[in-house]
DNA sequence: GTGGAGGCATTAA
DNA sequence: ATTAATGCCTCCA
């Protein structure tokens, strides 16, 4: 067995992220939830951001709790991420996103 | 190899 | 808007 817990641990993150369906997103604690691990929020953020840069991970459907994305309006990031959002159909109301509607409840 | 300090794509109060 | 609580990582001494 050649997997670290660590490893077990990225691709239960992972795939969770894969789940979240088209046009919902996820924040971070509540993917590290879902993925059996309460509490580590901000570990699933510095795994993102780790991420490699040919990766199929819907990386963009996971904002932080407040319905905002992690990245400074009007950063390269945030315009993309935000891109990706509302190519799918997620609407921004100013910086927020209605979670409301688009929060992913599974 | 060990330990402390600082930095974050966090969250809740 | 600030702050405290958290988990993990990187950089030195």
């Amino acid at each position: 067995m050649a997997s670290t817990l660590r490893e077990e641990e990225q691709a239960a993150v992972l795939r969770v992220i894969h789940s979240i369906p088209r046009g919902k997103v996820a924040a971070y604690g509540q993917v590290a939830e879902l993925a059996g691990l309460p509490g580590r929020a901000r570990w699933v953020g510095r795994l993102l951001s780790q991420l490699p840069a040919g990766s199929t991970v819907p990386w963009f459907r996971v904002i932080n709790a407040s319905g905002r994305l992690s990245f400074a309006p009007g950063s390269i990031d945030y315009q993309r991420q935000r891109q990706h959002l509302e190519r799918e159909g997620v609407v921004f109301d100013g910086e927020t996103i209605r979670l409301k509607l688009f929060r992913w409840n599974p």
